[in-house]
DNA sequence: ACGCTCACG
DNA sequence: ACGTACGTGAGCGTC
């Protein structure tokens, strides 16, 4: 095997690791005063990225004391005189960034009058000339021109645990640069950090242009003559100088003097005697948990992790069931499924129990239903705290019992407090609050090689953590739910809406197998057709499904005119061969080619694929915890997404039958509800009386930003325009995204834009104090008062933060009509009950529901269900609801 | 595993 | 100078 030489690029980092955990800054600090979140950070990056690799060199490499001493000062007065300091909390924290260095087996090395730099440009040339495959991490882009096919750059980007790969073929393909040319890129642009200039007026994307053009400074200098005239032209002349001097600046020094062999900076693993009571010093209570969790399962043998007095889990069986029954009238209870498709995948153990009474639990899921398990279970006074209440009320509902008495879950709860960074593992969600579970795939791995241990012990200690976890977690994270004001949203509407959402899916929606096999049958007829014709007019047989083979065919051997390229090539999207279809009949054939075999592939084979042969239904998903806005989403299948409008498409809908004979699918939607919500949430009169006069609120627009007069006639065209502006609002308006959409000029959507804000001022007023809201305490909330944190909000970079500003506009609106409709679908399953009625709620799509009903109460649904969801949230506007029925889900239309 | 394309609201 | 409409999931090809 290859030997390996890991180059760390210490300051960079630390740095980085400062920043990614900066809002963290108050919250950590140690028993002693020690600021401690860059070195929770650079932790984590040892951890995650370090210790795995296990290099056989390694070196961490620190700039010398003062910058000013390096050759770049001298080279340069104004070098790095920019930056301001590092803060206090930073610099306190370096010595023990190196000692944390030293811990984990790594050398800490710095040189006198060189930077970090350097020192790593020089030891990854002595590495790759003594054959050893060089990775270089840093969080610093300069690096990247030391790649080389031997020397790879890692550069960390959003905090230190992710990074982007530099290899010479990625940086072609990225910049269409060599490596070396990365030299010249910054000669050209200079650097503002490092507060030093190139040539003025030159950015990255002209710096870009010149270098493919003339490929290096001195080539372009030599030719500068024949440039043509241009203020470019004059600039780069007058700033010739400067342009060399930061050449020599940016230039990375490979062949520095050091005095530390290549023999001397061998890794040496990490010291846990050493790193324990380091830890401990610094309160690293997670780190040390985990430690003393490999060491518990027996991956670790050393002597300074003391043994800890463990919770064990009582295994449960028929002649010890009867404890249970003392357990209390709170408790933890969970049970752990292999994988995610809690519908049919299955039960490996449960647990049961609390702090004082002790955790109990057994891999035989039948003992559940003995008669002492099941009125606990069942028993809405026992309290029951859960990990996805949802996943758990199917899980007993498969073993015939009904979950009751849940009031806290933790997962709906961590979701609602912070959407970001949530991966529904239990073990990364508990760290918010410091409390230490071992991952599952510690226990069974992952993906194919998943696999429940053969020691049962270590698979119940494993859920008695979990549940212990559970148990300390409800404080803190009611306090945090509390604190937020969030209280109703997780009491009256999450968890409520979590049995309403299981019972849907666990009912699962009926599928005609043999009318989906049909509509197959014609597809693939009419594929095959079209697929002949195509083979035909190129003239070739080839993938049509590959874009890359397609974009070939169009646009080099057919000579197409090139419309829009994709990071890997040519964009063979909708809109592009919508452009290119009258100058060639074959882009027709592929737009059909390409709409029946969506439909083939993902709407019958796919749903077919997912059918329950027992009962002929399908049992989506809905994941209550997942979307940034509080939309949910649906998996496995997905049945937010059927087509509809194609009229192709929509043939789909027929296979969603009722699953009894003489009932009828039923389908209620709310019209134009994102829009009444933007007009309740900003006050705006204008835009208030409009729904309130029951207008056609795309019409009623088309009349504000032509200038037309109250019911003056609308033509299609200006309806449509009007239509278009209204979708940009909701998405966070800009002049770039509504002339793309409408195919218009910037100049022109911008006209539109500001005439739309002069006729409904309160909209505009609202848009900026959104905004604003959103830079002040870094989130936006729904009427619910659920929210949404913007990170990027703050963000220097344009796009990103253009984004997050678009999003604070977006999510109040989607996420407040998420909320609604949420209301609206737990009143109406109480209703449903209350009346006992035979009608049952199948699906959400967003914006309306999905029913099956006897023919009989339809027109009882239909009053019951308007009138339901039109008053589930009191606005300033009225609500409006359609329904429809019919035989199929097609028919309810 | 990731990018592209396309289905929905 | 930069380069975008908001929120999702699935299938396919490519690496």
């Amino acid at each position: 095997m290859t030997k390996t030489l890991l180059l760390i690029d210490g300051n960079s980092l630390a740095f980085r690791a400062f920043y990614a955990m900066y809002n963290q800054l108050d919250r950590m600090i140690s028993h002693t005063g020690l600021h401690t979140n860059a070195l929770v950070a650079f932790n984590n990056f040892l951890d995650q990225i370090v210790d795995p690799m296990q290099p056989d060199l390694a070196v961490v490499a620190w700039d010398a004391a003062s910058g000013k001493q390096t050759f770049r000062g001298d080279l340069f007065s104004g070098y790095k005189d920019g930056r301001s300091k590092a803060p206090e909390e930073f610099r306190e924290q370096f010595p023990y960034l190196r000692e944390m260095v030293a811990l984990h087996g790594l050398r800490n090395y710095e040189h006198p009058g060189l930077e970090a730099d350097d020192i790593i440009g020089t030891f990854s040339r002595l590495g790759e000339a003594a054959g050893y495959q060089v990775t270089i991490v840093t969080g610093d882009q300069d690096l990247i021109q030391l790649a080389t096919a031997n020397i790879t750059v890692n550069v960390t980007k959003k905090g230190v645990t992710e990074i982007e790969r530099f290899t010479p073929a990625y940086i072609q393909e990225k910049y269409g640069l060599t490596p070396l040319q990365i030299i010249e890129k910054k000669a050209l642009t200079g650097d503002t950090s490092d507060n030093y200039p190139g040539v003025t007026k030159v950015g990255e994307k002209t710096a870009l242009k010149l270098l493919a053009q003339y490929h290096d400074l001195d080539q372009l200098y030599a030719q500068i003559d024949e440039m043509k005239p241009s203020k470019m032209k004059e600039n780069l002349i007058n700033d010739r100088d400067a342009a060399y001097i930061a050449r020599q600046l940016a230039t990375i020094q490979t062949d520095a003097e050091l005095e530390l062999p290549l023999a001397e900076i061998e890794y040496r693993g990490i010291d846990y005697d050493q790193l324990v009571p380091f830890y401990e010093s610094l309160d690293f209570k997670q780190q040390l948990a985990k430690i003393k969790a490999l060491k518990k399962s027996g991956q670790l043998t050393s002597q300074a992790i003391l043994p800890e007095s463990e919770l064990q889990v009582v295994p449960l069986q028929a002649d010890n069931l009867r404890v249970v029954a003392m357990l209390g009238d709170e408790l933890a209870l969970h049970i752990e499924m292999a994988g995610q498709n809690y519908h049919e995948d299955e039960m490996i153990g449960f647990v049961i129990g609390n702090a004082a009474s002790g955790y109990y639990g057994s891999r035989d899921l039948t003992l559940l239903q003995t008669p002492e398990l099941k009125t606990i279970v069942e028993n809405p006074a026992i309290v029951k705290h859960v990990f996805n209440v949802k996943a758990q009320s199917v899980l007993f509902k498969r073993l015939g019992l009904i979950l009751s008495g849940v009031t806290f879950d933790f997962l709906l709860a961590a979701y609602l407090l912070d959407t970001t960074a949530n991966d529904n593992e239990l073990s990364t969600l508990a760290q918010r609050f410091d409390i230490y579970v071992q991952p599952d795939e510690d226990i069974y791995g992952k993906g194919a090689k998943f696999a429940v241990p053969d020691d049962d012990a270590l698979v119940l200690n494993h859920l008695g953590q979990k549940a212990a976890a559970l148990m300390q977690l409800a404080e803190p994270t009611f306090a945090a739910l509390t604190a937020h004001e969030q209280m109703h949203l997780y009491t009256d509407i999450e968890l409520p809406l979590a049995h309403v959402l299981a019972d849907m899916e666990y009912r699962g929606i009926t599928i005609d197998q043999a009318r989906l096999v049909e509509i197959g049958t014609d597809l693939t007829g009419r594929i095959q057709a079209i697929e002949d014709a195509i083979y035909l007019e190129a003239g070739e047989e080839f993938n049509i499904n590959s874009p890359k083979q397609l974009g070939s065919l169009l646009f080099e051997k057919m000579g197409l005119p090139v419309i829009k390229k994709t990071k890997t090539g040519y964009s063979t999207a909708v809109d592009v061969l919508e452009k290119l279809a009258p100058q060639a009949p074959i882009v027709e054939h592929i737009l059909q080619y390409r709409q029946l075999a969506k439909l083939k592939s993902t709407y019958v084979d796919g749903l077919l694929s997912v059918v329950n042969p027992k009962d002929s239904k399908v049992h989506t998903r809905f994941l209550q915890t997942l979307t940034q806005t509080g939309r949910l989403s649906s998996v496995d299948p997905n049945l937010q997404n059927i087509p509809m409008r194609s009229e192709a498409g929509r043939q789909i809908r027929t296979a969603f039958i009722p699953s009894q004979p003489d009932w009828q699918i039923f389908g209620a939607d709310y019209s134009q509800i994102e829009l009444r919500v933007l007009a309740h949430m900003t006050g705006d009169k204008n835009m208030q009386q409009a729904f309130l006069n029951g207008e056609d609120i795309h019409a009623e627009t088309a009349r504000a930003v032509f200038g037309l007069p109250s019911n003056a006639p609308v033509d299609a065209l200006q309806r449509r325009t009007a239509k278009a502006v209204n979708f940009g609002i909701v998405y966070g308006i800009s002049d770039f995204g509504l002339a793309n959409n409408l195919g218009i000029t910037r100049a022109q959507a911008k006209t539109f834009i500001t005439t739309y804000f002069q006729e409904f001022p309160k909209v505009h007023e609202w848009m900026s104090e959104i905004k604003a809201r959103a830079h002040e305490q870094g989130y936006v909330e729904t009427i619910a008062k659920r929210r949404r944190y913007l990170p990027d909000i703050h963000a220097k970079n344009f796009n990103l933060r253009s984004f997050a500003e678009r999003t604070a506009m977006n999510s109040p609106i989607q996420g407040s009509a998420a909320d609604i409709i949420k209301i609206a679908m737990i009143k109406v399953a109480n209703a449903i009950a209350e009346q006992h009625l035979q009608a049952r709620m199948l699906l959400q799509v967003h914006d309306e529901l999905i029913f099956e009903a006897p023919v009989s109460e339809i027109p009882t649904l239909t009053e019951l269900v308007t009138q339901v969801m039109d008053s589930a949230v009191a606005l300033d506007v009225p609500m409006q609801v359609e329904s429809h029925y019919g035989n199929t889900w097609y028919d309810a239309k």
